[in-house]
DNA sequence: CGTGGGTTTGAAGCCGGTCAACTCACGTGG
DNA sequence: CCACGTGAGTTGACCGGCTTCAAACCCACG
């Protein structure tokens, strides 16, 4: 795990969302020329490594996120200290929202993948969301997509068995791809989001692999055997 | 179960915001006297008995509703046709805002006990929305709030043995109440809520019944232990 | 080349799923 | 009024999948 990977380490500079590449699916999708005027704030982007922290639940934010590419997770903590993921956070996905109602983060985030992010102050997205009806309408529309995230995990993740789980989990992974590859997480990560053990996680990957449902491509990277997932995932 | 109950059979007539009861706590909390005459469609009010279907999954709806008493359940339905109950809507609550976002419901929603709603049309909560920041900001904690509860369902309720899950549903019915009392739901129910099977469900609450965890003070409502389920609920 | 973290695998045991029987309350119809 | 049917809840027996605890393995890294 990579400790203590400062903001100021891993600056790439500020963004000039004008110019950005993924301009047509983001947050700012709507704005216009004369939007950007009303940027006074500077929006930062980041490229973070593995196992480095975006925020900590119980903080007090003044900035939410998009992420460019790489994968978060929020986690969510137990009384007894065990941990579960309730969420990834992927490309064009907006994290922190809650901030901007002034509540604290409602999560750990953390890198699974190496990200790419820009940091919106919130000054400028609430600022910007009065003026603007298309990027306020994007806002709620990304709430909802929050939401909608959050009951599929429920529906997918945490019910059937641990083959079902696995099966949907990694389904889910390319359902967003053109090719059928993924990169695998951490046994304990997977675990931490299906609601199983660390040692299931690994006998059933372990045993997807024996029966070619999983195919090495590069290091950690794998092809998937898409139908024959599907018909475990349904049962 | 109660079928085909038509909302006509259950309409109780038109509300008048103006003196609801439960003005303070409810959606149009920060309404002034000026943004009453802006709301041109009425404001009906129904009482919907148990079983009573709200609206369901796919269907595109043109009202949200405030609950101002009884529960009602959302759920999501698996490909193999089980269920999921991804969510309870209590006093208070506002349900359906995704259709406010002109998306189909995403949830069956089903009265559990009985429920007196109001319906908004969505036009009626959109334009005021877009003149009252109050209210505005109140849809977004709508919003916000209902993520909190998807999140704590996976948490909570979706982890651990199926004595914890239970003690932990059991508790959180009671959490904002004043006495220590709740109703129970159907034994299915619970199961559909908890991720376990209804057996495991009825077992449960029959052990707790047998060790004085749940003392029935009426018929189907119960007096918690509290302290010892919290107990069972961290293990 | 040794150390350590993550992964895989093994063995044992239990929790919860499955299937089935039985009880009980309730409502319907003879 | 009682017989009967229905549906929910409870309980039992059995079994299988998952957890638990441990050990072995693999590979990246200093």
């Amino acid at each position: 795990m990579v400790k203590n990977v400062t903001f100021k380490d891993a600056w790439d500079g500020q963004a000039d969302c004008r110019v950005c590449a993924l301009r047509e699916s983001v947050l700012f999708a709507g704005l216009n020329e004369g939007d950007f005027e009303h940027i006074h704030q500077p929006i930062d982007q980041y490229t973070l490594p593995v196992g480095a922290v975006l925020y900590r639940s119980g903080d007090s934010g003044q900035r939410m996120y998009t992420i460019r590419s790489g994968v978060l997770k929020l986690v969510q903590y137990l009384p007894d200290g065990s941990q579960r993921i309730v969420r990834l956070i992927r490309s064009t996905d907006v994290t922190g929202l809650e901030c901007l109602l002034g509540k604290p983060y409602q999560h750990d985030a953390i890198v699974l993948q190496e990200t790419e992010v820009c940091s919106l102050p919130i000054k400028v997205v609430d600022n910007l969301s009065q003026e603007n009806p298309t990027l306020h309408r994007e806002l709620l529309n990304r709430w909802q997509r929050a939401l909608n995230e959050a009951d599929a995990w429920l529906t997918e993740l945490s019910t059937g068995s641990a083959k079902q789980r696995v099966a949907r989990l990694l389904l889910r992974l390319v359902s967003d791809m053109e090719s059928s590859e993924c990169e695998l997480f951490a046994r304990e990560d997977m675990g931490a989001m299906l609601g199983i053990t660390t040692e299931t996680a690994s006998r059933t990957i372990a045993e997807f692999k024996r029966r070619s449902l999983l195919v090495e491509s590069r290091s950690n990277h794998f092809l998937l055997d898409v139908p024959n997932l599907q018909r475990i995932a349904e049962d």
